[in-house]
DNA sequence: TATAATACATACTAACTTAGTAGGAATAAT
DNA sequence: ATTATTCCTACTAAGTTAGTATGTATTATA
């Protein structure tokens, strides 16, 4: 169980957008740059958050990304969904037709737990979390 | 983050020998066909979770394996550590030294949380649990 | 003692995933 | 017009996963 650099880097990005929000559209390439992410990886996946809804665009020169939404509102395991896909233990949790007898099953139960446990912490935390916490930290740093 | 086969097989096939604890050797040829897993691939999976100290063999006609300590001193986080390695969120959480800034970064906060969150659900959890579930449900059923 | 059943060992492999790179087209500010 | 940017699509090297393949070594038992 890994937690993919995708993930990570969308995560810096959206915490990037979070820490100027309200100051307008924020470059790829600065946001590449200042975490260390392949522009051209960052393209990719920002477009993804995107279509996620969580980020709006401006075209052209000047023009840039900003948060679709405050950094109040979305959380962590937001971005994790999108990202990451869903956290899978096993198909079952999810989808109960592939076995059959999920319903008696003493492993889904574990698995489920397992899942619950890592999302109630994604889920507690919001991008405004962790702006706070950068500021009383004197934005010394955040590499994800 | 998706949860290995190789996990999944390795815990399910633990499961069977804490089934049969005390009933002399169990062949891998049994646990596979059982479980719905290919001889082979288990027979390296075994192979691993012998050289782990979790099981004990024997060699020859009428062979097997067995667990080598009671199933109630058997934690799932043991089994994870060793087929699926350790959970990794980010190579910080464990080697500060990757960073350099780790002291002050908001994020490893997190993924040191999902970590902990994850190993307190799996070490909370015993061979002997599922065990005892499984009887108190019939044995019906223990796909993993 | 021959045979069968089992564990043990090592090498190979197809398919998939990851983390990119490459090369541009479309759009907007200046 | 030029430049800066987003947007789009295809490609790719390296690694991982979940196995197969082909045996050898050991032991029970007939």
């Amino acid at each position: 169980m890994k937690l993919s650099k995708r993930t990570r880097y969308g995560l810096r990005a959206m915490v990037e957008l979070a820490v100027g929000f309200g100051d307008g559209p924020l470059q790829i390439k600065l946001i590449a740059n200042r975490q260390a992410i392949s522009v051209k990886y960052l393209e990719q996946l920002i477009s993804v958050l995107k279509s996620g809804g969580f980020v709006n665009s401006i075209r052209g020169a000047k023009g840039g990304y900003m948060l679709a939404k405050s950094p109040d509102k979305i959380h962590l395991s937001d971005i994790f969904a999108l990202l990451e896909g869903d956290v899978v233990t096993s198909e079952c949790v999810r989808d109960v037709s592939v076995c059959g007898r999920s319903s008696d099953c003493v492993a889904r139960d574990i698995w489920s737990k397992v899942e619950n446990a890592i999302d109630e912490v994604l889920s507690s935390i919001t991008l405004q979390d962790m702006v706070d916490r950068l500021n009383s930290r004197g934005k010394v740093n955040y590499q994800i």
